[in-house]
DNA sequence: GCTCTGTGCCTAAATTTCAGGCACAGAGCC
DNA sequence: GGCTCTGTGCCTGAAATTTAGGCACAGAGC
């Protein structure tokens, strides 16, 4: 089964993303975007939470899949910049709605995801115990998380590659102090 | 039902057909290509020349719709262009094929539509004799039709925008010559 | 109170896709 | 001449998907 309806549900979505926020898309305006019924709506979502988790997740998942080793600070800076400059108007969309809490929470994953992959290798067999190379985890993919929504509640006015790259830039010169 | 798969198996043509001639495209590569089940396509679809015929057709269409009304010799060569440039590599590929003839077949109803239209309101109410008006759309559609044939036989080589006007501009003075 | 719109859910019917088979044709190889 | 291999077009029945048409409920606006 290739699931094209299935796809262009969330093509349609995404598309309505891009024009509106998102408590002002329903989903007679989808099923009425890809033309299909309202129940093939529900056959393949379980409603309209259920479909904005997928489409966050997907993209949280693109992320990941494109970028699937970061080796430095710098990789992950760009990683994040560049998922979110490449889905800017939808995401916007989504943050500013009520779906918020979905948003920061695959945010998160996605960064706790990406900053362990450097962390951890960098950390490697160099003695330091788990629960602090957790820790470390914790602190840079909070950084990086808060860094984006940061940006996203100053109306995603500045430079999101600047202002990223500025923090990534203050976590790198703590982690060479450390490794000193 | 909105006809994601038969869309899909469309799609999944064009794409091939910009990559390879016709004769070297199976069904099989096509169902493939979009991961649909090969008895999914022969519900689509009768066979193969079906499909093409389906996809000049819509092609043809395209360029009709996008110019409805033609009022100029000039208008009608670049819609003509404009269809021939946009899908270049795809009518190559399926002109150097074994459906040739329903490319030609189409390609001259097109030729017609387009011609009579303008033809037709150039000539409307100056006493021309249905039969003679006939024989003017017949000798415009022709000529129309072999300058994109003369063009694709020679490779495609020319700029086909200043060899379809230099067409044009014969017809053109041919036309004013007719009028006084 | 009322209406209107949207949601989420349900059933049954219709449509579409699927797996798995068949015979046949043509090309290439022994 | 055989043979295998690939592709075509067709068929069946089962599974998956989409549909029409309904329902109760919630919230907004009047």
């Amino acid at each position: 089964m290739a699931n094209f309806t299935r796809r262009a549900i969330k093509d349609s979505f995404l598309k309505l993303l891009n024009q509106r926020p998102l408590n002002q898309i329903t989903v007679k305006d989808i099923v009425e975007d890809c033309g299909i019924n309202r129940n093939s709506f529900y056959y393949h979502f379980e409603d309209l939470p259920a479909l904005v988790e997928e489409i966050i997740g997907e993209h949280m998942e693109k992320l990941i899949q494109k970028h699937p080793t970061v080796s430095s600070v710098e990789e992950c800076a760009d990683a994040v910049i560049e998922l979110v400059m490449e889905n800017r108007r939808a995401i916007y969309h989504i943050y500013n709605s009520l779906s918020r809490d979905v948003f920061e929470r695959r945010l998160m994953d996605a960064c706790r995801y990406i900053v362990s992959t450097y962390l951890k290798a960098e950390f490697a067999g160099k003695g330091m115990a788990p629960q602090d190379l957790d820790a470390l985890i914790r602190l840079h993919q909070c950084a990086c998380f808060g860094s984006v929504i940061d940006w996203l509640n100053g109306g995603m006015k500045d430079d999101i590659a600047d202002y990223f790259r500025r923090v990534c830039a203050l976590q790198k010169s703590g982690l060479e102090a450390l490794e000193r």
